[in-house]
RNA sequence: GCGCCCGUAGCUCAAUAGGAGAGAGCAUCGGAUUUCUAAUCCGAGGGUUGGGGGUUCGAGUCCCUCCGGGCGCGCCA
């Protein structure tokens, strides 16, 4: 990584000059950054950070500095001083090319890390099958499965988690309102409740159980029957829903199923645990748990007073069970929606001895559809909404993943569903995957014009052009963004990467001849160039999850 | 009322854990293909980063305050 070569030196000399004046110095904010281009390929602000303990004028401290690095001939090109004290670098073309070479070695194994030994779960979707999948588990579901592949390469052990309760309330109202339904296939005169589900959904398996049951349940309604509907029911959203994950390339390892709290005893372990540290109490006929002594909110209810646990009871339990398994940190994602859980769900963790950094949330706001011009307000149980089937039908999985992807988690979206139908060869998607197609027709054309590619080989052609050494160096910088993503979980950081480093790419395809029959070695350094390119965008794709097209 | 998130070009969004004239795409206008894919490139217009204070060598980013929007504040999940 050529940011952190820069790093050490200019470290190292900073040691080496102040080595008494700076010991309290932590060197917090320094930073080796990517400057606009006209101030050169890399910079650095640490004379700026010095000017206070050191006590003198950050141009001076420039001058120090770059006098000592002009020592390093073997890795520096030029270095200047601009601005409030800035220190700018250009590095040698020897260093570019070597940094391209490390990359044709490596290929897909560039940026990847070495296991740490670490386990992490990552919590998300978790829709109950009460219906189809929404946008907004959309977005959940690409912003955890990319977040959980780059773990992944950062070298985490990674569980990907989908939560859900087929038992409550919210089930029995489905069962019924399936019923209805059926009913209604005979002519039968009867309404879904109001807070049942009126999507068009349960129409459909309707149909089917009506051919299936016959007149069998017609007008009868019992626990039995209830049961019956319910499973039938729970099945056939669950093989939607997983239809329309699997479609979208998102995979579980482990479906839980709320119940097995209750079954295997994990919530009466946890209630006997608070029991024990005198963190619970009776009131109402309730069981409340005592939410206040930890943080500044209203103590909260565990087991209602008709003995039915809480869904806060349960996710505790839950919680208590992702910590027994052993992982290091779990990230549950949530919607905006559920933010008012955490201080509460933190307050249960420390409660039961848990480390302060094993439980994260990973929030992220609504998504808002524009069709025809208009918002369009959701509601699953009124089945007022566009399902995530029908807007990968509209867009496609590259651009759903994309466009989920290329969001901060933390800003609200709106997904104007008319424009990314009509305008969809505008989507940025396209943009950055033809940059991979013009790379693999480049290999096909090589082929044609007779100029045969030889690996890592010609190299002492490149980074004559400064375009050449600016690419490379994106290149390379690919391994940082992994960490950046990680650090701030926004895959956003990634489809930012994607499409600046594309852009520059398709200048450098504009202004110059890849393909010279004249100048077969130069031809050949440049396909290598092109090479890297690929193995970086391939990086890139294969972690968003979108194709790799040989041509568009 | 209290808490969390957000407010950046006409629209949708960026902005590298505070860094140097705030950038893309769409939309508008004007250019570039006898040569490797024009799903591309080049150029123009468009901004007091919601307003006002503060911290800092430096603020879209941190603090305070006001305005506007979203979401929470259940023995729902």
């Amino acid at each position: 990584m050529l940011k952190r070569k820069i790093e050490k030196e200019v470290r190292d000399i900073v040691n080496a000059l102040w080595e008494n004046e700076i010991k309290d110095f932590d060197f917090k904010g320094f930073k080796v950054e990517i400057p606009d281009e006209r101030f050169g390929e890399f910079s650095t602000n640490i004379a700026m950070l010095l000017a206070r303990p050191l006590k003198i004028k950050p141009l001076e401290i420039a001058k120090k500095i770059v006098h000592n690095l002009n020592e390093k001939d073997d890795l520096f090109e030029n270095i200047e001083i601009a601005g409030p004290g800035f220190i700018n670098f250009s590095l040698k073309k020897d260093v570019y090319i070597e940094s391209l070479k490390n990359i044709l070695r490596l290929k897909k194994e560039y940026g990847r890390k070495k296991p740490l030994g670490k386990k992490v779960q990552l919590e998300f979707v978790s829709a109950n099958p009460t219906g189809p999948l929404t946008v907004g588990h959309g977005r959940q579901a690409i912003i955890g499965d990319v977040l959980s592949k780059v773990f992944k390469e950062e070298g985490y052990e990674v569980t990907t988690e989908y939560y859900f309760n087929d038992a409550g309330r919210q089930m029995d109202l489905l069962a019924q309102s399936l019923w209805v339904r059926y009913n209604q296939f005979f002519e039968k005169n009867l309404d879904i409740p109001e807070d049942g589900y009126h999507g068009d959904y349960l129409k459909e398996l309707a149909k089917g159980l009506a051919s299936k049951f016959k007149r069998d349940y017609v007008g009868k309604w019992n626990e039995e029957i209830k049961e019956i509907f319910k499973e039938m029911a729970k099945d056939s959203m669950f093989k939607i829903i997983k239809s329309t994950l699997r479609r979208l390339g998102v995979q579980f390892d482990v479906y839980f199923n709320e119940k097995s709290l209750l079954e295997d005893g994990t919530v009466d372990e946890v209630i006997n645990l608070l029991k024990s540290k005198n963190l619970v109490y009776e009131k109402d006929g309730a069981l409340w748990f005592k939410v206040s002594e930890f943080v500044d909110e209203d103590d909260k209810v565990l087991i209602r007073s008709n003995g039915i646990p809480t869904y806060f009871m349960t996710d505790i339990a839950y919680h208590y069970n992702k910590f027994k398994r052993k992982f290091d940190r779990v990230y549950d994602i949530w919607g905006a929606d559920h933010h008012g859980h955490i201080p509460r769900m933190k307050a249960a963790m420390k409660a039961l001895g848990i480390p302060d950094d094993f439980f994260n949330v990973i929030l992220h706001q609504f998504v808002t559809l524009k069709k025809e011009g208009k918002e369009v307000k959701m509601s699953t149980r009124k089945g007022e909404f566009v399902t995530l089937d029908e807007l990968i039908d509209s867009v496609g999985v590259d651009a759903t993943r994309y466009f989920f992807a290329m969001i901060d988690p933390n800003t609200h979206m709106i997904f104007d569903m008319d424009l990314a139908v009509s305008k969809s060869n505008e989507n940025p998607v396209y943009y950055v995957q033809y940059a991979y197609a013009r790379i693999k027709s480049l290999f096909r054309k090589a082929v044609e014009k007779g100029i045969t590619y030889k690996e890592e080989e010609n190299l002492e052609f490149l980074c004559t052009i400064p375009q050449e050494k600016l690419l490379i160096r994106d290149l390379d910088l690919f391994d940082e963004i992994l960490e950046d993503t990680l650090r701030d979980l926004a895959p956003n950081k990634l489809t930012n990467y994607a499409e600046k480093l594309v852009a520059k790419f398709h200048n450098y395809y504009t202004d110059n001849i890849i393909l010279d029959i004249e100048n077969k070695e130069l031809s050949n350094a440049r396909l290598n160039l092109c090479k890297g390119m690929e193995i970086i965008l391939s990086r890139v794709f294969d972690i968003l999850g979108i194709s790799k097209p040989e041509k568009m």
